[in-house]
DNA sequence: AACTCTGCTACGGTTTCCCGTAAGAATAAT
DNA sequence: ATTATTCTTACGGGAAACCGTAGCAGAGTT
């Protein structure tokens, strides 16, 4: 099993019930830090004590509060691990359920294993571990289920862009002087119309409200 | 301290980390359940037998799977908790921090406490229950910071329903002909326009599509 | 009962948005 | 180079939303 782990999580009693089933798969006694600029620097100083270490768990989004961090998320502590110790291997044990951004930590940041934190999180961490330590990937199954979502629409930076202006105030027919300072195009009246349309219709929307709303729920702003 | 503690709450490692923090805090082993229905049944089992409940410890937002329940979410579950035994103390554990839910817990379910799960939440918990015990009431801090919002408008049901209707896609002219079928009044087109001009005005917004996604972070809708 | 005060509603003018059509630009195909 | 295709933009009529004004109904006061 392994012999160094660091958790990397801000809260609280997360953070001791990932030592404690830690404990239980028989794991040696695991370090543990609630800010990522923290990881970083442990990961850093084990590598260069030579007893580096085996496994980073960590969470993707960290609070911020008065102490000011350099790395605030689970991903650039990621990138910036890797670069330390690229063998280094990685568990991501969050509340993210969206694929468009598991799929990105395992194709761009190469990590060996995802668990959602849901109902049964702490046998999945257990398979997790030891699929890891096999050299396996691994992703709870609660999130290879989750590829339902059929009508969705794909968001392009444009659609984005609209969007946001929207929620920001600016007059619909003010949007294209937005887009051209900001070089993104097609920046005319009707495309942006056009452009609504097609994201009401897809999703079956007849008001810029309900598009709103739908944005906000998602999470696309 | 406490003898009986019930704990609801569905991911695996937090209701780990619960029974642990109970445990530091000397309160008897709790009992604790991964299902809603579960939780009240226990309650009411509890009561039937003259052995109830000193506190409740729930989470707000379970996820559904392939147990069908009754009671899906927190609220519920203390609404019916309450009338099978009124005088039972509940302390709310959850991620959510937009303070209308909060509020609405506080003023309408009557809870007794409030810990978001978050980075000291482990201690914050103790605070809590050390003073539920002492009848007090108890909201964790990184909470009550939040609750300097300035601005904020008082939302009465009539605004509402209006943004509703709104993200419902209801036309705003077609909007009177909701509200006299629900007997809301006023209802007239003009009465409409003043309440959203009101509305936004408060707020500093132009357009419904800010309001929307104002009344989506906050939780209105 | 007459009065004020308050709040709801109805009406009209202006602006914005919606939507279809068609002209223009850019890219691809022959 | 010419044609085809696709994408972008411009324009204009009609609908909806916006905004100020004025009339109307009910509650409370004298």
């Amino acid at each position: 099993m392994f012999k160094r782990i660091l958790i990397a999580e801000d809260q609280e009693t997360q953070n001791i019930s990932l030592q404690k089933t830690l404990a239980e798969l028989g794991a040696a006694k695991p370090e543990y830090v609630y800010y990522c600029d923290d990881a970083l620097t442990w990961i850093k100083n084990a590598v260069k004590t030579e007893q580096p270490y085996d496994l980073l768990i960590t969470d993707l989004y960290f609070e911020e509060d008065h102490n000011r961090q350099k790395i605030t998320g689970g991903t650039e502590l990621i990138k910036a691990a890797k670069e330390v110790q690229p063998d280094l291997k990685i568990l991501v044990f969050s509340g993210e359920s969206k694929t468009a951004v598991i799929d990105m930590l395992f194709k761009e940041m190469n990590i060996d294993g995802y668990v959602r934190k849901a109902r049964h999180d702490g046998q999945y961490l257990k398979l997790a571990i030891n699929a890891i330590h096999n050299h396996k990937k691994y992703l709870s199954p609660d999130l290879k289920l989750a590829r339902k979502e059929n009508n969705s629409h794909d968001f392009t930076d444009l659609d984005i862009a609209i969007i946001s202006q929207l929620v920001e105030g600016t007059p619909q027919k003010n949007i294209p002087y937005y887009l051209q300072e900001n070089n993104i195009k097609p920046s005319g009246l009707s495309s942006i119309e056009k452009r609504l349309n097609l994201m009401k219709e897809v999703l079956g929307f007849s008001k810029n409200e309900q598009l709103i709303a739908y944005c906000k729920d998602v999470g696309i702003i």
